[in-house]
DNA sequence: GGGATAACTCTAG
DNA sequence: TTCCACTAGAGTTATCCC
C-alpha cells in the first residue's frame, strides 16, 4: 500500500501489488498459489471498506515511521556509527559466549489442526477445500484450500471468493479439546516438562530421552510423530534444534506430516539462518519486517549481524539484542518452572451502532462472560481494562485500576461503564474487557492490595533485573502449560492515590438494559489455555489516569458534544470546537497536501487526520502560551476520580501533546518493537 | 531518578 | 446475502508522584 491513496488504475495498473496484507508470507501448503491473484483478489474485496480505509492510515503511519529511521540514520556520522559498531561487537561477543548447543529441542505443530479434526469427524471433507470458521472469519484451512491462497485469519468472504466451492465448517473446541489432550499425553512420554504453545503446538527437550534411549533426534521425531498418528489420525510435522526458536522454523521446513533436523553445531546453526527471511523469525511479523526492508534492507537473517551498528542506534538495547541473537541463530533453551497468566479478558464484535442502550447491553454481556471466565478460574484482579472498536476500526483502550480486587459481573460492569460513559457518544463495532493484576490468594478470596506480602517483600528487591532475565530465558507464547512464576513482578512502597471504591457512579444512574437478553450474536467463547491464578506482588494502591492520550479525543468530544466538554473539562468555549479558525491563522497546508509548520504529509483525503493534525499545533500553541505565564501545572494534583480525565484542560492538554501517537512528526519512531517470542 | 500506571502497538495461533 | 475474530503476552513511551 505504498501509494494507494489518490492512484488510480491508470496510474498504477496493479494497485493490489502495494496492498501489505497479513496473507503475504510464505505459509506451508501455499507453494503453488498464484501470489499476485491472491493479492488481486483481497485487495478488490476489501477496497473501500471502512478496514481497508483504516488499513491505509495505519500504513501511512508505518511510512511515517520509516522516514522518520530514514532522517536518523541519515543523521549518524562515521564517529557515530563506529561507535556503534563497537557497541553491536561487544553485545555479539556476549551473545556468543552463551551460545548452548547442549540441549535438543522438537517443535511439534499439528497439520492444519482444526480442519484435520473436522475431516476425521466427518470423512466426506476429505480431499475437498475446507475452512473453519465462518464468514467474518476463519481460524485454519485445510491444504485443499490453501491451493486457493485460503488461509487462516482470512475473512470468509474473500475466502469464499477465492475459492467457490470452500466448505466452511464452525468451530468446535471441544473436539479440539480433546484431539489435544490425546496428543499431549505422546509428548508427556518425551518431556514430561513439555511447553505447550497452544493445543496444536508444544516444545519438548527430548535432550535426556535421547541419551537414555541411545538414539538419535531424527529417530525420536519420526517415533513421536508416527505415535501421534496411532493415537489421533492426525499428522503432525516436528523441527529438531538447538534452541526454541530454531526448532519452530525447522518444523515448518517439511510440513505437512515431515520432520527437519538442524545438527547442534555452531557452523550448521550459522550457516541454516544466514540465508533464513527474517520473517520466518517468531516475533517478527508484518510491520517489523517492513522497516527493518525499507530502512535498513535487511532482509535475511545474516543482515541484521551486518547492520548491527545500525539496529543498536536506532533501536532499544533489548530490541537490537534480540535482532543481534536472532542473526546468531540463538534461542531459548532452559525449561521455565511455573508461569501464572497474567490477563484475562473477554471481547465480542457487533454490528456497528451508537445505540447507548445497546453499548451498555453489550458491555453487560462481556461483563458476565468476562466475570463467569474467571470465577471458574477463581481470579481476582483490580485493573480493568475496556477496549473499543470504532465504526471505523480505531482501537481505543481505557484502564483504571482499583483499590479492590474484583471478578463479579456487577463490580466489572459498574467500572466498566464509567469507563464506556467518557467516551459517550462513540460508533463501536467491538467491546472488550481485560482483568490483570490479580492477586496472590489462589483461593480466590481477594487480599488486601495495600498490604505487602512476605514473597513480594522478598522478591521486590531486584524485581526489574529478575524480569530482564526472565524475558531472556522464556518465551513467551508458551502460555498454557507451564506458566513462569512472576512473583517478582515489581513493587514498590511508594504512595499513591487510589480510586474509592464507593465512587460516584454515574452507572448506577443510568439506564443500563435489562442483561437478561441473552440472544446476542455472540460466537463462541474460546479459551485454549489453562490458567492458573497468578500471584500479584504488586502492593501499591492504584491510581487513575484517565486523561485522554489520543489527540483526537479532544477534538472528537469537542466537536461532537462540547457542552458536556465545557461542563466536564471546564475548557472554554471555544477552545476545542474552533480550533481549526485558530489554527488557520498560523497554519497551512501546502500544496493542500504538507503541513507548513512540521512539513508532514497528509493527502486532502485524511480528513480527520488533518483535523486531528491542525489541532495538535494549536494545542502546541496554546501550550506555549502556557508555559510562557507558567501556572497551571504547578498546581497540585486533586484527588483522582472518575472525572479525572476531564478535571483540568490544561493537565489534559499537556498530556494529549507529548502522547498523541497519530500525530506525524511526533511519533515516536522506535515504539513497537516487540519481540514476544524472542526468546524461543 | 525510578516505580506505577495508562495507552498503544505488534505478534501469534 | 453475508463484508476482516478472539485471547494473551510483551515492549515502548508518556505521565504522575515520591
Amino acid at each position: 500500500m505504498e501509494k494507494i491513496e489518490g492512484s488510480s488504475s491508470i496510474e498504477n495498473p496493479r494497485p493490489w501489488q502495494s496492498y501489505h496484507t497479513v496473507y503475504t508470507n510464505a505459509k506451508a501448503g501455499m507453494d503453488g498459489v498464484d501470489k499476485e491473484k491472491v493479492q488481486r483478489v483481497v485487495y478488490e474485496m476489501s477496497k473501500g471498506s471502512k478496514y481497508f480505509e483504516n488499513e491505509e492510515r495505519k500504513e501511512v503511519f508505518i511510512r511515517q515511521k520509516i522516514e522518520h529511521m530514514h532522517v536518523r540514520c541519515a543523521k549518524l556520522t562515521s564517529a557515530d556509527l563506529s561507535h556503534y559498531q563497537k557497541v553491536a561487537d561487544k553485545r555479539v561477543s556476549e551473545l556468543e559466549v552463551r551460545r548452548d548447543l547442549s540441549r535438543i529441542w522438537l517443535h511439534v505443530d499439528m497439520d492444519a489442526f482444526y480442519a484435520a479434526v473436522e475431516t476425521l469427524s466427518d470423512p466426506s471433507l476429505k480431499g475437498k477445500p475446507m475452512a473453519v470458521g465462518g464468514m467474518s472469519m476463519i481460524s485454519t484451512a485445510n491444504y485443499e484450500a490453501r491451493k486457493f491462497g485460503v488461509r487462516a485469519a482470512m475473512p470468509g468472504f474473500i475466502a469464499c471468493k477465492l475459492c467457490p466451492e470452500l466448505i466452511f465448517v464452525p468451530t468446535d473446541f471441544k473436539k479440539y479439546n480433546y484431539y489435544s489432550d490425546l496428543t499431549r499425553k505422546v509428548l508427556c512420554d518425551y518431556d514430561p516438562n513439555f511447553m505447550a504453545a497452544s493445543l496444536d503446538e508444544a516444545y519438548l527437550d527430548i535432550t535426556e530421552v535421547c541419551r537414555e534411549r541411545g538414539i538419535t533426534s531424527a529417530e525420536i521425531a519420526e517415533e513421536l510423530r508416527s505415535r501421534v498418528y496411532e493415537e489421533t489420525g492426525l499428522t503432525c510435522s516436528a523441527g529438531v534444534a538447538a534452541n526454541r526458536l530454531l526448532a519452530k522454523v525447522c518444523s515448518d521446513i517439511n510440513k505437512p506430516n515431515g520432520q527437519f533436523v538442524l545438527p547442534n553445531e555452531r557452523m550448521a546453526v550459522i550457516t541454516f539462518v544466514s540465508s533464513l527471511p527474517i520473517r520466518k523469525i517468531g516475533g517478527i511479523g508484518k510491520v517489523t519486517e517492513h522497516i527493518l526492508r525499507d530502512v535498513f534492507g535487511i532482509n535475511t537473517c545474516e543482515e541484521l549481524l551486518q547492520k548491527g551498528s545500525f539496529l543498536c542506534a536506532l533501536f532499544s538495547h533489548s530490541t537490537a539484542e534480540f535482532f543481534l541473537s536472532v542473526g546468531l541463530g540463538l534461542g531459548g533453551t532452559e525449561t521455565p518452572q511455573v508461569r501464572f497468566r497474567k490477563s484475562i479478558s473477554s471481547e465480542r464484535t457487533f454490528s456497528a451502532t451508537e445505540n447507548k442502550a445497546l453499548l451498555y447491553q453489550k458491555l453487560a454481556e462481556i461483563a458476565e462472560m468476562l466475570s463467569a471466565d474467571m470465577q471458574k478460574e477463581g481470579l481476582h484482579g483490580r485493573t480493568l481494562t475496556l477496549k473499543l472498536k470504532t465504526a471505523s476500526f480505531e482501537i481505543r483502550t481505557r484502564a483504571v485500576t482499583l483499590q479492590k480486587y474484583i471478578c463479579s459481573s456487577e463490580d466489572i460492569l459498574k467500572h466498566a461503564s464509567l469507563l464506556l460513559k467518557a467516551e459517550l457518544p462513540v460508533s463501536l463495532r467491538l467491546i472488550g474487557l481485560r482483568v490483570s493484576q490479580f492477586n496472590e490468594d489462589k483461593a480466590g478470596a481477594p487480599s488486601d492490595p495495600t498490604q505487602r506480602t512476605l514473597t513480594s517483600f522478598i522478591m521486590s528487591g531486584d524485581a526489574s533485573r529478575k524480569n530482564a532475565a526472565d524475558r531472556s530465558s522464556l518465551g513467551s507464547d508458551i502460555r498454557d502449560h507451564h506458566f513462569m512464576d512472576d512473583q517478582e513482578t515489581s513493587c514498590s512502597l511508594g504512595i499513591h492515590e487510589t480510586i474509592p471504591d464507593e465512587v460516584s457512579d454515574p452507572f448506577e444512574n443510568n439506564c443500563v438494559p435489562n442483561v437478561d437478553d441473552k440472544n446476542h450474536t455472540f460466537g463462541d467463547n474460546v479459551g485454549e489455555v489453562e490458567k492458573i491464578p497468578q500471584p500479584s506482588s504488586s502492593e501499591t494502591a492504584g491510581k487513575v489516569h484517565l486523561v485522554e492520550t489520543d489527540s483526537s479525543f479532544l477534538l472528537q468530544h469537542a466537536g461532537n458534544n462540547h457542552d458536556r466538554v465545557e461542563e466536564e473539562a471546564n475548557i472554554p468555549n471555544n477552545e476545542g470546537v474552533s480550533s481549526s479558525n485558530q489554527t488557520d491563522q498560523f497554519f497551512c497546508w501546502v500544496d493542500n497536501y504538507k503541513c507548513s509548520l512540521c512539513g508532514t504529509e497528509l493527502p486532502p483525503t485524511f480528513v480527520e487526520e488533518r483535523q486531528e493534525h491542525s489541532d495538535f499545533h494549536l494545542a502546541e500553541r496554546l501550550q506555549e502560551e502556557e508555559s510562557g505565564s507558567n501556572s497551571r501545572f504547578h498546581t497540585p494534583r486533586q484527588r483522582p476520580v472518575y472525572k479525572d480525565r476531564t478535571a483540568s484542560a490544561s493537565h489534559k492538554k499537556r498530556k494529549k501533546l507529548k502522547s498523541s501517537r497519530k500525530e506525524g512528526t511526533h511519533i515516536p519512531i522506535d515504539t513497537f518493537f516487540v519481540k514476544s517470542n524472542q526468546n524461543l
